[in-house]
DNA sequence: TTATTATGGTTTATAAAATAAACTACTTTA
DNA sequence: TAAAGTAGTTTATTTTATAAACCATAATAA
């Protein structure tokens, strides 16, 4: 009946980071702060773990003299969202 | 944007809970363990949380000699329910 | 009739997660 | 050249989730 919810998408934070990189492919470590909100720390915490779970490519580099911080959704990504939306949505719906 | 989940429902099995309770009005302990495989231990744990929350309500007797709880969600779970079923489709659905 | 196992849980301890606070390194501005 | 700002990372703390141990009673078996 109730399938797993992949934990490592069952986070607000991680989700809300997914959520956005699959609507723009790339997005800026500054850019996802502002949108979801969260501090700078946790946010570095959530996007290694993405990385390490190979949902997530970072590359890092400089712009402006300032050191910038790319962060893009992979194929894994794209799927394990999509199976986490399919999964979700049997929470959402009780059968009545 | 992105509004807050709420906690207390963004949680695999208190979310898994409140879904069965929303379908069915009223269910025993037994059957939410099953119905979610949770331990008892954690089950128990939960549902008191639930209930401090008032979103269920919690009713033991005693059925066949055995000690029986029964859980019952309550208006105001349905619409926490309700409000986190809403703000959850804003993440699984991101605008391109 | 007294161990033994089963039922239906609760409480406590441990592991894992999220979050915040502190820190690093460098840049710009006053 | 000191202070403040940018863009993060690391470490520490708090909160959650989970598991393990426990409790009380009932049914069953020896």
């Amino acid at each position: 009946m109730l399938k797993e919810l992949d934990p490592l998408l069952h986070s607000q934070l991680r989700l809300a980071i997914v959520s956005l990189l699959v609507g723009v492919k790339e997005a800026e470590f500054t850019y996802l702060k502002e949108q979801t909100n969260a501090t700078a720390g946790n946010l570095s915490v959530q996007i290694q773990k993405l990385k390490e779970a190979g949902y997530i490519e970072i590359e890092k580099k400089f712009k402006d003299n300032y050191p910038q911080t790319i962060c893009k959704i992979t194929t894994t990504g794209i799927k394990a969202f999509e199976q986490y939306v399919e999964v979700i949505q049997n929470y959402l719906k009780p059968k009545k």
